[in-house]
DNA sequence: GTGCCTGTTACCTC
DNA sequence: AGAGGTAACAGGCA
């Protein structure tokens, strides 16, 4: 669910609701397995009467920098945060609550149970081995290019990697794809430096794109994207290939097909798309 | 009901 | 290094 559109918004509004600031008082937990691998009881005792210093967004995590520790929190494919002005019965999948000192809580609701909130270590922690961000202005055209030089892989997986790019999830990386003309079964090292630079500025196209609607939230159920206040994102309708299969490919009418690439249903259209012959 | 699908990632084996 | 399978879960859908 939440690629990197979705959780820049998230943060967005979290700051905007003023949460930067705001003293944590107490902390529930009601599925362990959210924390894991700290023991709830750890996990209570060090975020307890923290302050949230600041809010930012590293690839797909929401960090809370708090007085003494870096709280990450990914949201997988389910997960959702929201505030209420006061206390509210637990709801189903509801699975861990943060009281604020204003009175306000902030709840993680996540149907699947698959996000975690963890205590990162500044020096040894999952954030250091990410990659890139690809809105960074480190992030440039002969930089890709380099990194596709140095893998023979498939550019789809190599696209979802988060330890080479991070933040680009299924829905972005086709989109990116499609608008670069690239098939995702291409191998990396072949990719020319006229197609990497387009690459390049498709990635950043579709992930500004992407915020600037506030988020993909495809089907119209409440498993899906909503961001802090509950809104629905808007990219579902900027999407030209991502769940379109049957429908006519925008740039030239051929029919989009979804396809299994590395296990994850892929959408392309075969006719803007073509996988070089070896 | 059955079986397959899903926006993510970690971990395992080959 | 990289591919492929499985698992963590719950629900939608045909």
């Amino acid at each position: 669910m939440p690629e990197l559109p979705e959780v820049e918004t998230i943060v967005r509004e979290l700051r905007e609701a003023h949460l930067e600031g705001a003293t944590i008082t107490n902390v529930e937990v009601f599925w362990p397995r959210i924390v894991s691998p700290h023991t709830v009881e750890e996990f209570v005792r060090t975020v307890s009467k923290q302050k949230i210093r600041s809010i930012v967004r590293r690839a797909k995590y929401i960090v809370f920098n708090l007085d003494k520790n870096i709280l990450t929190v990914h949201l997988r494919m389910t997960g959702k945060v929201f505030l209420t002005p006061k206390i509210e019965p637990v709801r189903k999948h509801i699975h861990l609550r943060l009281h604020l000192a204003d009175g306000r809580i902030l709840h993680y609701e996540d149907q699947r149970k698959f996000g975690r909130w963890t205590l990162a270590d500044i020096s040894s922690d999952k954030l250091s081995e990410l990659g890139i961000e690809p809105l960074s202005d480190e992030f440039t055209s002969p930089i890709l290019y380099d990194l596709l030089q140095s893998h023979m892989m498939q550019m789809k997986p190599f696209l979802l990697n988060q330890k080479f790019i991070a933040g680009l999830g299924n829905i972005y990386v086709d989109e990116a794809l499609w608008a670069a003309k690239i098939h995702p079964q291409s191998i990396t090292k072949t990719i020319s430096k006229q197609q990497a630079t387009l690459l390049h500025k498709t990635i950043r196209d579709v992930l500004e794109r992407g915020i600037a609607n506030a988020g993909t939230s495809l089907g119209n159920n409440k498993s899906n994207y909503a961001s802090l206040s509950g809104k629905r994102g808007g990219n579902q309708y900027r999407l030209n290939v991502f769940r379109r299969e049957g429908l006519p490919c925008p740039r030239c009418n051929t029919t989009i097909v979804k396809i299994k690439v590395a296990q994850r249903g892929t959408h392309i259209c075969p006719h803007c798309q073509k996988l070089k012959k070896k």
